[in-house]
DNA sequence: ACGCTACGCTACGGTAGCGTAGCGTTAGTT
DNA sequence: AACTAACGCTACGCTACCGTAGCGTAGCGT
């Protein structure tokens, strides 16, 4: 499932290229003006004044504007590559620290807030959140789940949990209190769950 | 600082109770909408209506929707009260459990989602999430220093990361991944924290 | 009982966005 | 070169919401 779920008859080859071409400006477009601007900003009049495609060409490739929205988030994921020298610490740091950049800076975090009221009361918008979340959750998971099959953390790792605690401060510092997440608070916080579940 | 910042003369006694009844039937009415149907859902006319206090009247006190909306913020201040047992990991599973109940069931954890994609682009909004959640925060942090002073914890025990550890999964699993944070998830988690830092 | 004031109501003017229709033009396809 | 499909453009009709004005009514204080 790379891209869609919605069958489209566009697998690559044969397709109009005008086609492609204004396909990927409205949702290059709609990706950043969710970011910039939000959910309320995101209007299909904004869309196509952005990216220089008609509205009513917009409206003959989406129904609506929440199609669009939903159609523009898949371009948004991209899994974190995982770190994998020996050392679990280094690599978690790592890791969290990558994290903490994206959600200050890229596209998909500036987006989050925005959809996240949307999800509250559209079902497809909520699972396509989790999912997003769930990429980078899956990467700390699995790094996690490599450490605990080289015996560095225990057999009874309970690895879903340390994900949340590694990780969750991170998103609720970006949502909520709007505070930085520093190396110093990552080290800290790494270290913390490390120590908890490793001896 | 109880429930707000602005100066308004309407100290208790000599106000018109007609003032009293509009303002809180409207503060009322728009707490509630933004549970229901979310920031674009809370509008001034829709406010009206549910109130049943006339538009123009709601613009005699209030200068605009966003002042509105963060007036209405401010009753929602109600912090957790702190169990005081002896016993530490009981005390905090009951807050933690607590907290998840309210964040599924309160009005001000409905409003939550409203409210972060305005707190995107609005410092006042933000400041008063921030402070909304900080009372949550602070319920903690004091009983884990009750517990640092008792010596159950020790000396240099990081407070503050604590509390990350201990709240932070709980807004996510209903901000994002939208998950139901159980009475087992809970005591997975307090467990997990206070072993990391109680030895 | 009287004056003051908050209130409700209706009616605005203005803006913004939605989604659609029709038509001419451009760019691919063959 | 001819055909076809996608596109841009203009112009809609519709709805929702903003914030204001004016006037009559009802409730409050004294």
């Amino acid at each position: 499932m790379a891209t869609n779920g919605r069958r489209q008859g566009t697998d690559d080859t044969s397709v109009d290229p005008r086609i492609q071409r204004s396909r990927a400006a409205v949702l290059e477009a709609t990706v950043a003006l969710l970011a910039e601007l939000g959910w309320a900003g995101t209007t299909v009049e904004a869309v196509a004044e952005r990216s220089g495609v008609a509205k009513t060409t917009i409206y003959r490739h989406w129904r609506s504007r929440d199609q669009l929205v939903l159609d523009a988030l898949d371009g948004l994921l991209t899994p974190p590559a995982i770190e994998a020298t020996g050392d679990l610490y280094a690599d978690l740091v790592t890791m969290a620290c990558a994290l903490a950049d994206a959600l200050e800076q890229s596209a998909w975090s500036r987006v989050l807030p925005a959809v996240t009221e949307g999800a509250e009361r559209n079902q497809q918008l909520a699972t396509r959140i989790a999912e997003l979340t769930g990429v980078v959750r899956v990467s700390f998971t699995r790094r996690l789940g490599a450490a605990r099959d080289a015996g560095t953390l225990p057999a009874g790792a309970d690895l879903g949990l340390m994900t949340h605690l590694l990780i969750d401060p991170l998103f609720v510092r970006r949502l909520l209190t709007r505070e930085r997440s520093t190396t110093r608070f990552i080290e800290a916080l790494v270290d913390g769950v490390l120590r908890s579940f490793s001896s």
